[in-house]
DNA sequence: ATGCAACTGGACAGGTGTGTCTATTTGGGT
DNA sequence: ACCCAAATAGACACACCTGTCCAGTTGCAT
């Protein structure tokens, strides 16, 4: 974000510039819609300005995947390992990454997973991802009263469930999604959890959403 | 998939055909990729013969959104409707859906979804199908003792879980997730399924697989 | 046998996208 | 004041996709 040097010669838009308009329209668009052309309008420069960046379309895609990489994954390890008194807090702080859109960037991870139908490589690197994800929300589990067995059972429906919510793009409010959030972790869990849990949530929650 | 006409005149294929080919590449490649070109060439016609069956590409792909409309959801709904002893019972008609392909077509599904997000005709449509998918789950936890909100939380975990898995794209055997049965009835209803449900649901799978 | 409607193929026009090449502009260093 | 490297714009070549037009081919009906 930060722009050290001053701009040398007859320059209008950085490398930045373009990833960032770029990461935009991926976000929003999907992958298919990442245009050199579309791009270049949007920054009102010349397309053939582009190949000064970067060497091709594929090259720009694969910047993009990389800074998908180093962040989305690595969040929700982080909130699946905060110590916890009970597993059903435990829930609620993986909650926190499905409330906040500063912690977990799901639109992005859903253009992301969308791409990998149509590429190989985009699909070997998520298939990884996902294997990550699950395997710390299952050690979430085990670190209570639960088996292996039933540990990667409730990691599964807590991270499938979540894809699958974020799939539909219901756009529901918060205050409708954080209503359900008691029933949601007696479901995830079996144990209902602390009034005490669920209000940390819901401050959180109001927190993040005056972000 | 009849023919009752026998072709008149200097016929090579059917409009059918062309619809045919067109939802093939829809499921397997995406709306982007049903193609007039690409179809011709599959059915080893001219391009242009296409514009006598159909108005234009926009009208092939309303075909193929009819045509969705009218399978998916109509089985979910009726296997969730079945009269059964226990939720647990219920819960395993609904698996039959996941695990056999013939009753439901997840691909289709998904191509649909993927489609929406650039559509905000189809997005409507899927909106709505999404509602009664969900509505038919819930009424059948409402059959047994959960009160309305958890019995729309845990319809939700059912279908959005799945939705998730799907959209993960996991392609596990099917022996792998019929491991898992036990555990996922567990958690989605609260109560361990019988034996005689688990062995129904086996036999039922092994069925469908050799079809 | 011939007319006619169903169906097909090839040429054409138009739109949109990528990538290359080259001339030009700009501002900093000397 | 001048040079140079960074950055840009425009022209060109090429590929691919849609849709239109029209001339052809085929087989059934009479």
């Amino acid at each position: 974000m930060t722009e050290p040097t001053p701009l040398y010669g007859n320059t209008k838009v950085t490398r930045q510039d373009w990833l960032n308009v770029a990461m935009d329209l991926l976000v929003s668009d999907g992958v298919g819609e990442v245009k050199v052309l579309s791009i270049s309008e949007r920054l009102g420069v010349s397309r053939s300005s582009f190949y000064w960046y970067f060497k091709s379309r594929k090259d720009l895609l694969a910047a993009l995947l990389e800074e998908w990489e180093n962040t989305n994954t690595a969040v929700l390890v982080r909130h699946a390992e905060i110590p916890t008194q009970t597993i059903t807090e435990g829930v609620c702080n993986i909650f926190r990454c499905w409330i906040d859109p500063s912690l977990f960037n799901h639109r992005l991870d859903f253009a992301i997973r969308e791409w990998a139908r149509r590429d190989g490589a985009v699909r070997r690197v998520i298939d990884q991802t996902d294997k990550v994800r699950v395997a710390a929300f299952a050690a979430l589990f085990e670190r209570f009263e639960y088996g292996p067995e039933e540990a990667e059972v409730r990691a599964r429906v807590l991270y499938f469930m979540q894809v699958g919510y974020y799939a539909l793009e219901l756009s529901e409010p918060l205050s409708e999604r954080m209503k359900r959030v008691e029933s949601y972790v007696l479901t995830f869990t079996g144990h209902a959890p602390r009034r005490s849990e669920l209000d940390a949530l819901l401050a959180y929650s109001l927190k993040a959403q005056g972000r």
